[in-house]
DNA sequence: GCAATACTGAAGTGATCACTTAACTATTTT
DNA sequence: AAAATAGTTAAGTGATCACTTCAGTATTGC
């Protein structure tokens, strides 16, 4: 379920906006409300609850209502998911590369 | 340059089609021309080197014409900057979460 | 109970996206 | 030189995006 392409289209989607990105930085830090959330951008209430609503469908972020506040929190897992999935494609590529040097010394060795 | 949020808004939206992933893929795994990269994708040629410039202006990928065959390989560079900034978010909430814990801890001992 | 707070939801809009087809250019191959 | 290959470019289309405004619904403080 971590490797689901859905999921990561969603997860990458989610963090290629940088109000959303903003969003899940200021998470890191620590949970806040939709409002705290809110303050530091130049945009509506609204459009913050709309971006809210796609990290939480991309499973990056999650958020539980107490009262008529709502605290949003990080799911590090899903953080985990989309860093697993581009680590393992740079090291596909490192580790090619290492196989091309390795090749390529060996047979100047072979001289 | 490597924590440039436009950057990162190119990279985060070129991984977020599962086409282009499956490009960036199959380019981890070696260099690659344009019709290798369109041939388990199932669209036009067309659409495929639209998805090719949105890679390379991401700056996760790079390419060289020789004659008449375009090759593409990855950018392991602009890979990382991604990376990058996912460990960051993450390790900012787990060391939140591990100062808690010892918070929690040392209340716990005063009593 | 009334006002302020903290969201929530629906509808609309203009911009960007992921394609398609079709016409074209440049390079090899035969 | 003609045909095949490999890619490029432009224009168009329908879908999705990132907002907006506006009208609502619970909670909470006074």
């Amino acid at each position: 379920m971590l490797h689901d392409p859905a999921q990561l289209d969603l997860m990458f989607q989610a963090l290629a906006d940088p109000a959303r990105r903003q969003m899940v930085e200021r998470l890191s830090r620590g949970p806040a409300s939709v409002s705290q959330l809110a303050e530091p951008l130049a945009m509506s209430l609204s459009a913050v609850v709309q971006h809210l609503a796609v990290l939480e469908t991309s499973g990056l972020v999650s958020t539980e209502k107490l009262g008529r506040v709502r605290t949003c929190r990080i799911e590090p897992n899903a953080l985990r998911a989309a860093e697993h999935w581009i680590n393992e494609r740079r090291l596909a590529w490192e580790r090619r590369l290492d196989r091309l040097g390795d090749f390529l010394t060996d047979i100047n060795d072979q001289t």
